[in-house]
DNA sequence: AACGCCGTCAACCGCCCAATA
DNA sequence: TTATTGGGCGGTTGACGGCGT
């Protein structure tokens, strides 16, 4: 089909904005709200296209916005997501309250896909430049059915930042509800999607059910493969290419396991934060250890029977500890022996006795996150 | 002081999708 | 059913500033 550029107009101005326009335009939506953008700018009295006003809006002008240094907590969910959803700045934008999916992608762009590249892992498949790990056939096929969850997951949370967004236009006043405030939608295509707003962390829960039924499965070397019988999960939506999620979850698990991020202050960011990355003292990964056991063990599949062992708070605060201190238990032996800056894994360092160490403690690993997951649902997050 | 290199980030471009006529 | 439109998304560009030579 195509569409022409709504730019093509002679006398509309391009670049940057002046503090002049800035202030045209918000004078115009705090009065009037932005309505149609393409009629706004004669209205605002603006030489722009609909689509300048626009973005200007949603990625500068925009109250609600969060400006400045990205915490570490932030740097580390913008990684885990990324690990998870790939290039989908919108819904990774969605668990970032207050930051615009264009400052997310700037950012990955500029600081932690360099950082990553530094530590010896692929930004793009989040695995260690040289890993093997996952080459063993039942394995495979275990990941590859799993990359079925993570499609479906990952459909169903781009779908839950488009409708959150269309939340965040209905209440301009009041962000913090957002999520909670969704009016049904009679599309059919939100009608698909409407278990999305359970809950966000009900999203992540069928992935992470997914990796520990992968997981336990391994290690258990039971036959049928995946707990779904034929072992051949059929993708749900199977319009959007597998290629890109299966290796997004594939290495989400890869990354999980095989790097450790040390906890740096999140009054720390760029370079400092860099060298605490690479160097994590062992009395932290010891106490680190110790709190993660502390977590309830119980059954990982039935979220009402663990509910009432699950520790309370931040999700995501407690998910990323969770990643930081079991990369420590599991994997950090990969990180020391490819150096503190260069950790990249040499093939012949993985011996079958450290692939079956690792693969039982990233059960224990996502038994874990299970167990938070299945608490905040709950305790609602704050993402 | 002049120049070049590099990193950052606001803004643009082209495409896609859902809604609608 | 098809064409059109509006809005959104991700990739890319280019202006700008800092830094080193």
């Amino acid at each position: 089909m195509g569409r022409s550029p709504c730019c093509d107009k002679v006398g509309l101005k391009k670049g940057p904005w002046t503090p002049e326009e800035d202030q045209k335009l918000l004078a115009y939506i705090e009065e009037h709200g932005h309505g149609s953008w393409r009629a706004l700018p004669t209205k605002a009295g603006l030489q722009r296209c609909g689509k300048s006003c626009r973005l200007r809006w949603t990625n500068y002008l925009r109250p609600d916005i969060k400006r400045g240094k990205f915490t570490l907590q932030e740097e580390q969910t913008i990684i885990q997501l990324h690990a998870l959803l790939g290039n989908r700045w919108s819904a990774i934008a969605t668990h970032l309250p207050k930051r615009t999916d264009n400052e997310i992608k700037n950012y990955w762009n500029t600081h932690l896909k360099k950082r990553l590249t530094k530590m010896g892992i692929d930004p793009v498949s989040h695995k260690p430049k040289n890993d093997t790990l996952l080459c063993g056939d039942g394995q495979s096929k275990s990941v590859a059915n799993l990359s079925h969850m993570a499609q479906w997951e990952s459909a169903r949370l781009e779908a839950e930042a488009r409708l959150v967004k269309q939340s965040k236009l209905r209440c301009t006043s009041s962000t913090e509800k957002m999520v909670g405030t969704i009016e049904p939608s009679s599309t059919t295509s939100h009608k698909l999607l409407a278990p999305v707003f359970e809950s966000p962390t009900r999203s992540c829960l069928d992935i992470l059910k997914a990796w520990n039924m992968v997981l336990g499965n391994k290690h258990n070397d039971v036959g049928s493969g995946n707990g779904n019988g034929d072992g051949d999960l059929e993708s749900p939506t199977s319009t959007i290419s597998t290629a890109g999620v299966r290796e997004s979850s594939s290495n989400f698990f890869q990354f999980v396991a095989g790097n450790s991020s040390g906890s740096c202050d999140d009054r720390n960011t760029g370079e400092e934060c860099d060298q605490e990355w690479e160097c994590k003292d062992e009395n932290q990964m010891a106490n680190s250890i110790q709190g993660f056991n502390g977590v309830s063990m119980s059954s990982t599949n039935n979220n009402e029977d663990n509910h009432q062992h699950m520790p309370s708070g931040n999700f995501l605060e407690s998910f990323t500890d969770l990643l930081l201190s079991s990369s420590s238990t599991s994997n950090h032996r990969d990180l020391e022996a490819g150096g503190e800056s260069n950790a990249v894994l040499e093939p012949n360092e993985v011996n079958d006795s450290n692939y079956d160490d690792d693969n039982n403690n990233n059960k224990n690993y996502w038994n874990n996150i299970l167990d938070l997951v299945n608490s905040s649902l709950q305790d609602p997050p704050l993402f």
